[in-house]
DNA sequence: TGGGGTATCCAAAGCGCTTTGGAGATTGCT
DNA sequence: AGCAATCTCCAAAGCGCTTTGGATACCCCA
């Protein structure tokens, strides 16, 4: 069923009907109920690609996803994130489109978006710090947003991001309070701005109290659970061992607590541990008391957001552009005041 | 740039620009190899949806990811099997297109797939038994493949499974070998296809010992990590607690290992786990000696088969069209002989 | 009655590509 | 040399839709 065919079968012509689905005005309310009805009684819908080639809008946003080339990961928040924006999307009649890459393909796959036309507008995910694909995206003059932010940028550009630096020195904060001196920072890997910034706001709580930070104890690699576990497990082997652990994703920290275990230690009482708790769906950091102390802020929502950004831009609206969420603190069972110095 | 223009460039007719680059024989090599050079030079590439519309072919695959209505749940196997599905994708200049959609909206999903022709085929998620969508794809002559099957279809259709029920069975005899008794099944929602699986596969291998399990023993909700935790949680507390659990996902034995470890019992001594292990690849069952004994199936590898099955379909091939992946089953440290009597 | 305004509908062009059905140039063979 | 076969290339139609620029019919008022 094309709009010829159901334009025959009401007699009118193919401009007519289109209009009448399309809500304009030079048609008639009686016969745009009439074209609706009938539209629904034989399941038409426009053909997406004819209508993409004459309004010269694709209605649909593209994600790039990159697969890290050396251990393949895929970042277990895409999820999330995307099931967040495609939320959106539906809700839009909008379309996701999906370029699953490696690394050094991703400038590429952007070029392709904006030559083969198929889509209004693009999501970057995981900038790096400096991200040259911003540079690249506007210069296409694609309209995307970031999920996060590339410091050192000076173009301008739409994002959406968690206040990392804050969350970190705030939970480090929280740390040095009950009196924990030796924190392992447990990070992403620190090319990529987030874990940067998440850096800067650790060492930013020990210098404002005028203390120093051990980086023997700073660490920064894919957020694998295995990753947390080998650090934590050579940490805590250590003749000055850590007695709190700041984490960079809840998947990472798994480790760190099966490493905890292993060593007969108690989470929260020898051991501290704070994670960043980015609200996984399948990942509910405990019912009614968090078993986490954990920074928080749901990727799920910054996928709303950012689709609502970006689709906005489509739209020539005018809302803001740059949307930084604070992240909550928790307090949950996996934080207490550091142990004495009698046990190292 | 686009067709026309190129080939003014080249003082060519856009017929023949069009057919040197599609690999046509009816173009000389000698001026094949100059609009190719010259569309490399000015990055052209055919806008995709002036090419579908010509052809009519969409070169896109549909994936409809159900967002579970209750708990909001995405399932965190997705992400890497569309990894996999991806990589055979781009690998053959196909995009992927994503629907995220409520359970209830699925099935009109598909059918606007179908009418507005924007993809080839489609990837069937999350089958559950007497899957409905099966009968309505094939009635819609819209390419599938399934992941995963459903009993109690009885139409053709292609598919790419783990032998769920072999792989349980083979788990459930080896902890019953170690002389466990009471085994609890922790095991996905049960309409889903899989999980009804692995449940004939549990009761399998009791029934040809001539032994029984107990039902208040099996357990079948989403597979989050709370589910596991309160679930082990209220079975260990039982008097007569299970030695060893058989648990449906990684995630879920996350939060099984978390119960056991409140209770100051030892995972493979006190207890023993068997989990299933999709190698997701931020989760990797250990390094050497895996933590967890697993039934281990890589759902990337089942997103490239399945891929690479549909697009076969797509182009008229003659490949198996089912293709059933034996599960193995990996020895971790995770089981151990059932503990004696006098511990219950 | 007749002219201007408005409401309703339509014909045709065009989006960028592929593809059918030739046309012209070149070659091979007798 | 002359004719058919073969190489190259091209004009034009068509994919299904939107949109510009009318055309027709109807109404109101002088």
């Amino acid at each position: 069923m094309n709009l010829k065919q159901l334009s025959e079968i009401l007699n009118l012509s193919p401009t007519t009907v289109s209009r009448a689905l399309n809500g304009y005005p030079e048609v008639s309310e009686a016969t745009r109920k009439r074209v609706q009805a009938a539209a629904q009684a034989h399941g038409y819908a426009p053909n997406t690609r004819a209508r993409s080639l004459a309004t010269g809008r694709a209605h649909a946003i593209g994600h790039v996803i990159p697969v890290s080339s050396n251990h393949e990961m895929v970042n277990p928040v895409f999820a999330d994130f995307i099931a967040g924006a495609g939320e959106v999307y539906s809700r839009n009649g909008y379309e996701m489109l999906l370029s699953v890459v490696s690394d050094e393909a991703e400038a590429d796959a952007y070029r392709q978006f904006k030559v083969k036309g198929n889509v209004d507008g693009i999501i970057v995910h995981a900038p790096k710090m400096g991200d040259p694909r911003i540079h690249l995206l506007n210069e296409l003059s694609l309209p995307f947003v970031v999920h996060g932010r590339a410091s050192e940028e000076v173009e301008d550009y739409a994002w959406v991001d968690v206040n990392n630096f804050h969350a970190f020195e705030r939970a480090t904060r929280f740390l040095l309070d009950l009196g924990h001196r030796r924190i392992a920072l447990v990070n992403g890997i620190e090319t990529m701005d987030f874990a940067m910034r998440r850096r800067a706001g650790f060492a930013k709580a020990h210098e404002e109290r005028g203390l120093s930070y051990d980086p023997s104890m700073c660490f920064a690699d894919e957020m694998t659970e295995s990753y947390g576990h080998d650090t934590a497990r050579a940490l805590l082997a250590r003749g000055d061992a850590p007695t709190a652990f700041l984490v960079s994703s809840m998947i990472t920290t798994i480790g760190v607590r099966r490493a905890i275990e292993e060593l007969g230690l108690k989470l929260g009482r020898d051991v501290s541990v704070i994670t960043h708790d980015d609200e996984l769906s399948y990942f509910r950091n405990g019912a009614d008391v968090p078993v986490y102390t954990a920074t928080r802020s749901s990727v799920r929502e910054a996928g709303r957001r950012a689709a609502t950004i970006l689709l906005d831009i489509i739209r020539g609206g005018d809302a803001p552009r740059q949307v930084l969420l604070e992240a909550d603190l928790t307090l949950g069972q996996s934080t207490g005041p550091a142990p004495d110095r009698g046990r190292g």
